[in-house]
DNA sequence: AGTCTATGTCAACGGTTGTTGACCTGGTCC
DNA sequence: GGACCAGGTCAACAACCGTTGACATAGACT
């Protein structure tokens, strides 16, 4: 064979991810991916059976959150921060997702049970048994806003300082308030 | 005459607000915006020249930021937090421009521009003439990291945790992270 | 050799989009 | 009354999109 299929659909994959992440969903089009794949655009067809299907394909991942009982009290908040980071720039599913959350309905339901299904428990554990499991959402839903805020920040829209600033700059700023929504106590309201 | 042009400008404006913000700059298509305005797609042509006239037409907006010097210096965090939540409600240019910035180059620049030419004089006028301008734009940064970040799971992702919060519980929350961002000490790196 | 299958191309479809230009029409002024 | 004009409609355009089905071809199997 002259290729096999598995290396095309792999290739189509990498393709989609680019362009999804640089362009968004309704911008990306599979006639680009299939050019930058170097492919009929009929072939995306074939492996993935739509423009969805491949969306959802290219947009599969997952956060790979550490267990925080592995990590000193106090610098779980700097070490998250630290992870997403990492995982930003390893992964481009998180861009995607980002990037195509705002206007797609399935992105953002995928972003909504990503963060909250996956960091949800991570603080649960964090906490112990102690206190409702609605605060762990609500912390949940605050680290979301710091982490996926300042990645929108520097990676989407490109906010010059944002950009500018060193990873450490980032962690050492960052790190004591997701600290904060971690561990602290509510605030009275 | 039947109407003013004054008067059907302002519904199309109005109509595309509506749909940029809901939909996006993709999405959002002309000949939506007029069904709803009650006109023909034409008629948008006329009056804004094209898509993207028309879009920088609904995307006009400002932030108003109050002058911090006005306010007790240990609550311009909370503050300002309450401030970007009247606002976000009030209008939908913030929005709009959060939905499409992810997209559209013109959003995107236009965000930039409004955040750090309006967020980085304030926060100068805080911290005063000490420290270097490159501190404020940091800062600046840092606010809109988290101030954006909100406002996107709350207003555009819907992340339930973030929906159901009060608008005091945010504030109490995010209140102590924006106030130590504007004049916490720079951690040492 | 001849068949079969996986891999791939090609041309076309129906639909939607931004945009354009020709045309209509109700009110205003001479 | 008739010319004029702002406000508005209509049909169509070229381009692009996702998607489809008919067709080609290189290699594996009998």
């Amino acid at each position: 064979m002259r290729r096999s299929s598995a290396q095309t659909k792999a290739g189509i994959l990498a393709a989609a991810r680019e362009r999804f992440a640089a362009d968004g969903y309704e911008r990306a089009t599979i006639r680009a991916i299939a050019a930058a794949a170097g492919i009929d655009p009929s072939m995306v067809m074939r492996y993935f059976g739509s423009k969805d299907g491949l969306f959802a394909a290219a947009a599969e991942f997952d956060l790979r959150l550490p267990d925080p009982r592995d990590l000193p009290r106090d610098q779980v908040g700097a070490t998250l921060v630290r992870h997403f980071m990492h995982r930003w720039e390893a992964d481009d599913a998180l861009q995607i997702l980002l990037r195509t959350g705002v206007t797609n309905q399935a992105a953002a339901e995928r972003l909504r049970t990503v963060f909250v299904t996956q960091l949800t428990p991570t603080i649960a554990a964090l906490t112990g048994a102690a206190g409702p499991l609605g605060q762990a959402e609500s912390r949940a839903a605050l680290v979301a806003s710091q982490i996926l805020g300042m990645a929108l920040c520097r990676y989407v829209l490109r906010l010059p300082p944002a950009v500018t600033m060193t990873d450490d700059d980032v962690v050492a700023w960052l790190g004591p308030t997701v600290q904060r929504y971690l561990t602290g106590d509510a605030p009275a309201t």
